[in-house]
DNA sequence: CCTTGAATTGAACGCCCCTTCATATAAACA
DNA sequence: TGTTTATATGAAGGGGCGTTCAATTCAAGG
């Protein structure tokens, strides 16, 4: 047997991917086998190497997929005026993304050492293009006189740290509704860094 | 050849551990294999077994000491008389011992899906133990009026999650002492959950 | 000094790993 | 319909994995 019917690389490529999302973000790079993934897809191993040079390049792919997409979803946000307002809006966001992609998140925040160098500085640049843009937030914040922050890059840190905390214990269906969750961790980023 | 020169339990047994905290923390349970742990020691990977039942007690072990190690710590601080006291000597007590034990709390972070579900169930019940420590600090003062929190148990994890975050980004003999990142975190933790 | 027991070796077992490639089949196109 | 091209197989190469155990050597105690 060879080529498999109904078989089409628009259909088995996605899957392929979709599969390795599951799967390392069940029990890590490391610990998933391209023949695990496979498996899912309903394939042989060997067919995996007409989507992916080699294990390594299906991690790098998801991981800078996920940036990018972040990147994306960021710029598309409505405007707002003032640093207050940029920040709630931020950490709405920021939550409201991550929890749509529970997968994508822990592979990006776990497998960071699995890259190779090369491909830890790409994923590395993209991180810190979107730190930057809730630092400049807070400068922003900060130079009118609303914000309050002993350093500005620590600040940036600590607040993305909190509000990514958030994958770590939500659950769909909860005692919290979405909603709830975004606007008390909103409260928390703003009460923070307020000079109020 | 078989019992080496100078050998000893006392000697050998503390450097696996050491090892195995080393390079679980570097590369990741599941990519660090017996032989590695054994060559770091200076020994065949058939001698770690008088050590550890198996891999994934070396791991559970490692584990297990380093909650009961903060746990320990946290019971032996001094005693403090108001909320907000207690909160600022609590977040800068966590960033002291996080700091000082890098190894140790990356794994105790990213190796929890690598534990059997009894060696989980142990973790996360010393784990919780920790958490409900901050919390009941939490609900004291926001019983007396001088927090307020949208919800306990999500300030808990917000604020662990806040300072645990301090281990991805200070390096030793970077721009900020140790001190001033104590200072700068405690303080961002107070104002959140401040009433004032 | 001699015996006993602790410490370690190194080979082996059975299994799984990532990746490659000649081959075969199905889809797409003329 | 016939030909080309994309898709997948499955076997193989070369290696590493966790773990066990008989045999061996050293340290320690009498």
């Amino acid at each position: 047997m060879a080529r498999k019917i109904g078989s089409s690389s628009e259909i088995t490529g996605p899957r392929i991917r979709a599969a390795a999302l599951r799967l390392f973000a069940r029990h890590g790079f490391a610990a998933v086998s391209m023949r695990q993934i496979a498996g899912e897809v309903g394939v042989q191993a060997g067919a995996l190497y007409r989507y992916t040079a080699d294990k390594q390049a299906l991690l790098f792919d998801l991981m800078q997929d996920h940036m990018t997409s972040l990147l994306a979803a960021l710029d598309g946000l409505p405007p707002t005026t003032n640093p207050a307002a940029k920040l709630d809006q931020f950490a709405r966001f920021h939550i409201g993304h991550h929890l749509d992609r529970p997968d994508a998140v822990f592979i990006a925040y776990m497998e960071l050492r699995n890259l190779s160098p090369e491909n830890f500085a790409t994923i590395e640049s993209l991180r810190r293009q979107y730190e930057d843009h809730l630092q400049a937030i807070l400068i922003s914040g900060a130079k009118n006189g609303d914000f309050i922050l002993g350093d500005a890059k620590m600040a940036t840190l600590a607040l993305i740290a909190m509000l990514t905390g958030v994958t770590n214990w939500y659950r769909e269906g909860g005692r919290l509704s979405r909603a709830d969750v975004q606007t008390l961790y909103a409260n928390m980023a703003l009460r923070a860094v307020s000079a109020a």
